[in-house]
Parts: C-alpha cells; structure tokens; sequence
DNA sequence: TTATATGCAAACTGTTTGCACGTAG
DNA sequence: CTACGTGCAAACAGTTTGCATATAA
C-alpha cells in the first residue's frame, strides 16, 4: 500500500470533497482517509490491507465503517471494484478429451456474473510488451469481455443477481 | 447447469477415470458425478452450483464433499478454478483528477492476487467480433495478463499468499 | 483389509447489518 | 438541531476442517 513515498493527490482530494457534497454524503475524516489510501496506491488493496493502512493514522477506525465507505463511494462513483467475480469460486473441467487446456476469453455478465467460454482465434495471438509487465513472468494473456447477457438484458427490472 | 441436453461426454469420462486411478484418487459416484456436471456445463458454475444439480440424482450428496472434490481434482489437473481472484474484492479510486476511467487493462499475479493497472493503448484498440458475443451486450473488453510478479519469482519458496 | 472418501457439524474468513452514540453541516 | 456516519457486536455467505462412519481397491 502506500507506504512509500508521501503522494499527496491534492486534486483528486478537492474533487473528492465537492463530488461527496454534491451526493448528500459528509466529509468525514475516515472517509477522507480512506478515499486517499485508495488513490495513493498503485495496486488495487483489498478493504483489509485499507483498514490496515488508514489505521496507522486513526488507529480506532473499524472495518465495518471501511466497507460502508468503499460502498458508497461506489455509489457516488468515485471508487469502483476492480473485482466484479470476487463474490464466489468457479470451475470448470480441465484438460481430457474435453478440447479445453489453451489460455481461453471469456464472456462475464456484470449482472448476474455468469461467465461463457469466448473462443477468438484473434485474441490467441496476442502478446505484451516485455517493456509494460513491471518484472513479472507473464503465464497468460486472456481477454475478459465484459458486458450484459440475454438473459439480464431481457429482464432488466428482476437481474438474476446483486447489487443495482 | 446442465439440465438441458443429456449431454454425455464418454470420452473424457474414461480419461477421467484413468487420471483418477493414474494419482491415487478413488473413483466413487459422488466424484464422477461431480466431474460429469462440471464437463457438460457451458459455463463456469460454482460450487453451489454444481452441489444442487448433482443432488438431483445424489440427494444427500453434501456440499463439503463437492468443495473437497474440487481441490483434489484441481490438485491433479483435471479441474481448474476459473476465479483466481474470488477470494476478497479489490478497490480502486475512480474518475476524478486521477486520470482513470477508461476501462484499462491488468497484470495479475497468480501467486499473492496483486493486481496492477497495464496501461497499453494498443490493447485499448481491441475489438471483439458481434458474431462471438452469444448475445451479450458488450461493455468494455479488458486484457488480464496473469503471471508472478517479481516479490514472489524472488521468494519462490514462501510466496505471499495461498495455494501452491 | 486398509487407505481413501463421505456426511455432518463446527470453525473460519470476508462481508453485511442493527443499533446506540457521535459529529458534520 | 438533525441527518448522516461511526464503532461495536452479531449475523451471514462461502469455504475449510475434524471426526466417525462407509466404501473402493
């Protein structure tokens, strides 16, 4: 987490403020900590690592008040879950005769979280720049479309699921 | 799940049963079964799941020995989880003067979940073709390279997190 | 016969909720 | 002053584990 260096996004902190005045939502000092732990960071920190990094700082700041946070700023827009598929575990049968094995895309539904096998011969054959990869061993390139299926498309007014 | 079609996928059920055997496992109707769902499931179901469509012919087949089946066949390759990263949500801070917004693509790391922006136009480029989209009305298209990140190649011995 | 699997219940982790109290506006 | 936010504890959902019993090999 932000641990480094001291980035101090003042514009984003202004921004911030006037975008929670213009929801109705108070500036609080947890709720300012929090939205700037998050815009310091250059990784995507779990709602844990935040409470761990904000509490340095407010050491009497409760998991729970970091989760209604993160939540309604998801509200407000100014924070978004990068994780649409954290909520459950998903398997599929691998290798055998069932011509499965290559790194293959996938289809999500952001609603209903459904996730469909995207065969594209086209995106098989993409690759990334050594340049962009900040060190890692890269495994797999796989494209994730993401998008709303017929099924939640149809009935817009019932989703098979979560939050609206 | 797959109440459609009676569809019967022999041929990886035989190979099944020989990696079963070929890695010590036993091959008792609750794990075939479980298998067999998982084999002619279009998509990507969860452990629930698959516990209510095999309980439809196995009524007291429990959901813990659906979740144990899972690792062991995941342990010897014959399943894999399609969710690397459904075990806590991830934030990140959105809009704003943080200069984010465009659906931008990842670099995953397989070993600790670390997630971190990739920011590459050329991926920003990408296209998916209507007639591979079974319906979905798509959204955005986001490239996730999956690799190790450079704190887990170094300390290969005790990785940051989860399984091996 | 014996190693492995099953089902149950209890434990655990990440997340959500209800409520009394506190504070921003 | 009043609506909204906070912290705590309890509730929940998904997953994991321990153990007595059952079954494959």
């Amino acid at each position: 987490m932000g641990r480094r260096k001291r980035a101090r996004p003042r514009l984003s902190e202004e921004a911030f403020v006037a975008r929670c005045r213009a929801h109705g939502l108070a500036v609080t000092e947890q709720r300012r900590r929090i939205f700037a732990a998050l815009a310091a960071s250059r990784d995507h920190p779990s709602a844990e690592q935040i409470h761990r990094a904000v509490r340095e700082r407010l050491p009497n700041l409760s998991l729970a008040t970091v989760y209604k946070n993160l939540e309604a700023l998801r509200r407000i827009g100014a924070v978004s879950d990068v994780n649409t598929l954290h909520d459950q575990g998903r398997y599929e049968a691998a290798l055998l005769a069932t011509g499965k094995g290559e790194p293959h895309h996938r289809l999500v539904c952001v609603s209903c979280k459904r996730i469909l096998d995207l065969p594209d011969k086209g995106f098989d054959a993409l690759r990334v720049s050594p340049s962009l990869t900040q060190g890692f061993e890269v495994r797999a390139v796989r494209v994730q479309v993401e998008g709303v299926c017929p099924q939640c498309r149809r009935k817009r007014r019932s989703p098979r699921r979560r939050k609206p």
